[in-house]
DNA sequence: GTTCAAAGGAGACCTGAGTAGCGTTAGACT
DNA sequence: AGTCTAACGCTACTCAGGTCTCCTTTGAAC
């Protein structure tokens, strides 16, 4: 029950247990992009790293956990945030942005097998929560720009309008099994103006203040 | 390779087989219902049913075979449509529908973890797209309506105003992480609605004609 | 009511992901 | 340079999920 943490002070982030790590995860993205998500075994990657299979298992526990780092270290980068002055063009940017991201034979079974195994491990759903919570803040920034410049209506959420954004392709990648192009995120990022502008977006009663 | 089908008309739907089949999906709810998916192993459930783990395993190979079948089952029924007149009041009824849908021990579980399964298996992957195809299809019954009485422009694509106000719901539950309620039901159905009326789900050139 | 095989029951068996225990290596600190 | 121990490597072992086999029951057809 008590923090199984070793003496402070004493950790070794560096040397062998860096190289460890960076052959895991490397061996993690290798095998995503060869085999998917499905295939994703921690004796396979241990094999591929090179390293001890009770060392993947102690330092990561499960694929999830290897998926988990692996989003976190992504955390920044990836998928660009535009703020051009015009939100027209800032959330279409985004829309493509998120179709590019989900194109990578890497971050996409990456991301949709945590998706998945957040519906039942914590770990992974307090990873995705993390992740976009961080991503959305930082992508609503244009948001709130255009309510300064009085191009949306001034009672407006801007982390709702980036959500909703977003959700169109996730609703077909994982829900309705949908395909998805272009002109998904083309009607994504306009159908999140339109409602935008009429005030569809307003700040939650419990959320001002 | 070849189909391990039975010699045609000589299937035994009735019977003793029925009841089984009642038994095991019985024992799937009571067991999605009690522990959630996590928890659904083939073994308990033959055993709260009363039937052999073969039996179990041959019907319905794995977990996702129950969910499978318990899905298909549902179909229609349950999530109410209405067609009242008032695109307003019909959309947020589906909003609120989705949310009380979501809300039932047995059927969050089920469907939450057909669409995490799904991610892998094509099974269920099939399964969430005939389900969805076909609710969503019914459920813009109501928007067509609307369309011709003039309430919603004459270009929009129905089935796509009923995406939009299930997207948010899928979002939040599987992306993000973030929890939903009423007011999350509200915003779905009014955004749904603005961004129709503004003309933003036009119906696409390649679905015309 | 007899026949026949589809479907179910029972239990032994298999299998590989995950664990446990212990020896070895090599950063961190002095 | 020497000490200490966190972290890694190795391998035997466990065990629950899933399979296989053979026997029994029972619905369907005539």
């Amino acid at each position: 029950m008590s923090e199984d943490r070793p003496a402070p002070g004493t950790m070794r982030p560096r040397g062998r247990t860096e190289r460890v790590r960076a052959a895991v995860l490397a061996a993690t993205r290798a095998e995503l992009e060869a085999h998917g998500y499905a295939e994703l075994s921690m004796e396979r990657v241990a094999e591929i790293a090179g390293v001890a299979k009770s060392t993947v298992y102690r330092r990561w526990r499960d694929p999830v956990g290897l998926l988990v780092e692996l989003i976190a270290d992504l955390s920044s980068s990836e998928v660009p945030l535009l703020d051009t002055g015009s939100i027209e063009v800032d959330l279409r940017g985004l829309a493509v942005g998120i179709h590019r991201f989900y194109s990578d034979p890497v971050w996409r079974p990456a991301m949709l097998g945590l998706i998945s195994a957040a519906v039942l491990d914590p770990r992974a759903a307090q990873a995705l929560a993390d992740f976009f919570r961080t991503r959305n803040d930082l992508a609503a920034e244009s948001v709130r720009h255009a309510i300064e410049r009085g191009d949306l209506p001034p009672d407006t959420d801007p982390v709702q309008v980036i959500r909703s954004v977003g959700a169109p392709f996730y609703y077909r990648m994982l829900v309705s099994h949908e395909p998805i192009d272009e002109t998904v995120a083309e009607q994504a990022a306009a159908a999140a103006i339109a409602a935008a502008k009429a005030g569809a977006y307003p700040v939650r009663p419990d959320q001002k203040g």
